[in-house]
DNA sequence: ATAACGATTTCGCGCCTCGCGGAGC
DNA sequence: GCGCGAAATCGTTAT
């Protein structure tokens, strides 16, 4: 087969090396191209790019490409893309983690429909039909997109001639490694495959899998110093020590008198929120009079809620925090803001070292210990290489600073393992069951294996065989998952052993369930038919592990538990003792399921956050997940041929969980910007349905709390009509009036809740 | 002597995060 | 593994 031995550029020296863009030309790349490169003010390529670019990928080669983020990557990326659109035509798809990262390539790539390249971004976010998709060139997707595109056997699928796999090392991420680890062994030898990947501890291996050109360098646009601070004791890399007060915040406070920025990496959330307001108290006199003025603006454009104030109350001074309990909206705010050099001190948990690029002068990493599953562990050198990473702001700085923070550790040991130290190796992730088990399910279902040793014949072309070698664990693993499968009747096997995927688990898996979660809908099903109820049915649904679950306070269990008792009846599962090790695991359940209950009744946002000690990111994940798993559980349902009436029920309650209101607001909260807020509040001006709105005189609706012109404008224009000046307007029931199309609010901002 | 209240010490609790679906007359 | 708030203990003062 292929006998090129992949080989690895591991040490190379810049000199020498550099490369300008106009020499693409010799490789064939198009001169549009080069132009388009140029115009962006770049005539000269980094070593790295040089490097990646001379490796053969331009000739259709594979390629792992490791090296710090921000040292063009993404250029590299681009000019692959292009240039097989160019030669080879087909499609790119450009895979990210998370959906933030999708939308920032998206707004990069766009720039290229200049050429008459079609660029297109589809997530869980966005609705997108195969059909629509394939009218494009340039796919960028979450891993799980577009593993979910694979499995519903999308036509364009068979055009891609190219995949980029940007931050490649995720996986080695425990839960969501898998996803990218199968797509890969799917694609490859069917697509050129361009990694992209931070530093880590056995790229060789990594490349050899993918048959893949390995080029790696530590080289950096900015300079990178690198420290650690104990004591007020600041020692460089390289011995060097710098004087300064005891408490680290004087590094913070040091920058910022440079007419610099800080990035403060946390382990917790109350801590982001804590030194956020401690570092703006000492900052706020630094900030000028414009600034001042326009970071106040900011906090006010910021809606009202328990988490935004806490926010808002320390943007003023020039700092911020953040983290997942900030809704979308905040996020990218703030992350603006912080870009434009608005903010100075950025506080953050381990969450935005792997998102969105925001650098920053001086890093600032105060802890290196995290909580996870399995308690208290030191941060991976990886991760923490990633903060570190975000030291330097490529146009504004000669030099980026990051520096660890040593407060019991002994400052040389954390110099000899963050600093010095090896980043860890990768390590397959189809060793987790959970992941395992949803991918055997897919092989079966949606990509057509049908006996045991073609199953195994696919597995072999993993990272996990490539890695361990070992067919024995293999096939021990797929047997006890195939047993599984066939147990829950996900699949069935015929008098000569060929697989046949059942209805139940061909939807399981192209809903992208864990078929954990599909069983647990199943065997709850009869119970749902004989007693359907929110409470019940949230509570299972809170059972999945498809849901994160709300972690629940020692003094709150005794309440819940009175309150699962009251409920008993409701609930489709008995009551599990104390001493049972579910039984924590089941309170946070009954907690999950009573505010999702809550929710569906009207209690406002601020209330919920209160009542159940969560903020309002944490809010809309919660009911996102719940909204997607009740989803499922309808579709389920009927595959499992479950009665019309109880189907008919879970819609409704659907609906009622999609938007947060009483049976009675289902119909007014289908009309656009009109959310749970805006309908109950028309509902009890007397408005209780379309038809009382569309009667109603423009003057009347405009009185209802929360209803302004704006809002007025847009519902007349889902009608058809102009809004008339205050005057008459055009008979409404008219058919004709009622557009085709219904347009949504976008899926993602906090408006899509709040409308 | 002791209630009352403020200051200081001890105790135990809670801690990080991301993605997945998709219907029209 | 550690910071934080609550509870417990200690310390001072007023009556």
């Amino acid at each position: 087969m292929l006998s090129t031995k992949p080989k690895a550029y591991k040490r190379f020296s810049p000199i020498g090396y550099a490369m300008q863009v106009d020499e693409l030309s010799k490789f064939g790349v198009d001169e549009r191209i080069i132009r388009k490169i140029k115009e962006r003010g770049i005539s000269e390529f980094y070593p790295p790019q040089a490097e990646a670019l001379r490796s053969g990928v331009l000739n259709g080669e594979n390629l792992l490409l490791a090296i710090p983020t921000a040292s063009g990557k993404t250029l590299v990326a681009e000019i692959v893309m292009l240039h097989k659109l160019f030669t080879g035509g087909g499609k790119a798809v450009y895979l990210v983690p998370l959906k933030a990262l999708a939308e920032e390539k998206y707004r990069e790539f766009k720039t290229w429909e200049d050429l008459g390249v079609r660029v297109a971004v589809t997530t869980g976010d966005y609705d997108s039909s195969e059909e629509w998709l394939g009218k494009y060139d340039i796919i960028i997707a979450t891993s799980e997109k577009f593993d979910s595109l694979l499995r519903h056997k999308s036509r364009w699928i068979r055009d891609v001639t190219l995949i980029v796999a940007d931050e490649i090392h995720l996986l080695g991420s425990y839960d969501r490694g898998a996803t990218l680890e199968m797509i890969l062994s799917h694609m490859l030898g069917k697509a050129q495959i361009l990694g992209l990947s931070a530093t880590v501890g056995n790229a060789e291996e990594l490349a050899e899998w993918l048959n893949a050109k390995l080029v790696v360098s530590d080289w950096r646009p900015v300079k990178l110093r690198k420290g650690v601070f104990a004591h007020g004791q600041l020692i460089w890399e390289d011995g060097k020590v710098d004087k300064f007060p005891p408490q680290w915040d004087s590094l913070v406070i040091d920058a910022v008198k440079k007419g610099k920025q800080a990035l403060v990496f946390v382990n917790t959330r109350r801590s982001a929120e804590k030194e956020a307001g401690m570092l703006g108290k000492k900052v706020r006199r630094l900030l000028t009079k414009p600034e001042a003025r326009r970071l106040k603006e900011l906090a006010e454009s910021l809606e009202s809620n328990p988490t935004n104030d806490k926010l808002k109350e320390v943007l003023v001074n020039g700092a911020a925090f953040h983290h997942a309990g900030l809704g979308r909206a905040e996020r990218t705010l703030i992350e603006d803001a912080f870009r434009e050099g608005l903010i100075k001190v950025l506080t953050a948990t381990p969450t935005l070292a792997m998102g969105v690029n925001l650098p920053s002068f001086r890093v600032i990493i105060r802890d290196t210990k995290r909580y996870s599953t399995f308690g208290w562990s030191d941060i991976p050198v990886l991760e923490i290489q990633q903060m570190i990473g975000r030291a330097g702001r490529p146009k504004y700085d000669k030099e980026g600073e990051a520096i660890i923070v040593a407060k019991t550790e002994k400052p040389e040991e954390l110099m000899e393992k963050y600093i010095f130290g090896k980043p860890e190796k990768l390590f397959s992730m189809l060793s987790n069951d959970a992941a395992f088990r949803s991918q055997v399910l897919a092989l079966i279902t949606n990509f057509g294996v049908e006996s045991f040793r073609e199953l195994i014949g696919f597995l072999e072309k993993t990272f996990y065989y490539h890695q361990r070698k070992d067919l024995e664990i293999l096939e021990g693993k797929a047997k006890s998952i195939v047993y599984f499968l066939l147990e829950n009747e996900f699949i069935d096997i015929d008098l000569n052993d060929s697989f046949i995927a059942l209805p139940f688990g061909i939807r399981t898996s192209q809903l992208y369930l864990d078929p954990l979660t599909a069983k647990k809908f199943k065997d709850a099903l009869p119970q749902i038919e004989e007693n359907p109820n929110p409470l019940g049915i949230f509570q299972l649904l809170a059972s999945t592990p498809d849901m994160g679950t709300l972690s629940i306070k020692r003094k709150e269990q005794e309440s819940y538990l009175d309150y699962a008792y009251e409920m008993e009846d409701y609930l489709y599962r008995s009551i599990p003792y104390w001493e049972d090790y579910e039984f924590q695991k089941f309170l946070s359940e009954v907690k999950t399921a009573k505010l999702l209950l809550d929710w569906i009744n009207e209690v406002s946002e601020a209330k919920l956050i209160e009542a159940y000690g969560i903020d309002t990111g944490d809010l809309y994940r919660i009911i996102e997940l719940a909204d997607w798993l009740m989803y499922s559980l309808i579709e389920l349902a009927k595959v499992l041929n479950a009665g019309g009436e109880t189907i008919k029920y879970l819609r409704r309650l659907h609906l009622r969980l999609k938007h947060g209101v009483r049976e009675e607001l289902l119909e007014l909260v289908e009309l656009p910007m009109i959310g749970r807020r805006r309908a109950r509040a028309l509902y009890n001006a007397g408005f209780k349905n379309v038809n009382d709105i569309v009667k109603a005189k423009p003057s009347e609706l405009l009185a209802v709390e929360g209803i302004g012109v704006k809002v007025l404008e847009r519902i007349y224009r889902h009608f058809g009509v102009e809004l008339p000046l205050l005057k008459n307007i055009k008979d409404p029931d008219k058919p004709e009036d009622k557009p085709k199309e219904k347009p949504k609010p976008k899926k993602g901002t906090l408006d899509y809740f709040l409308k």
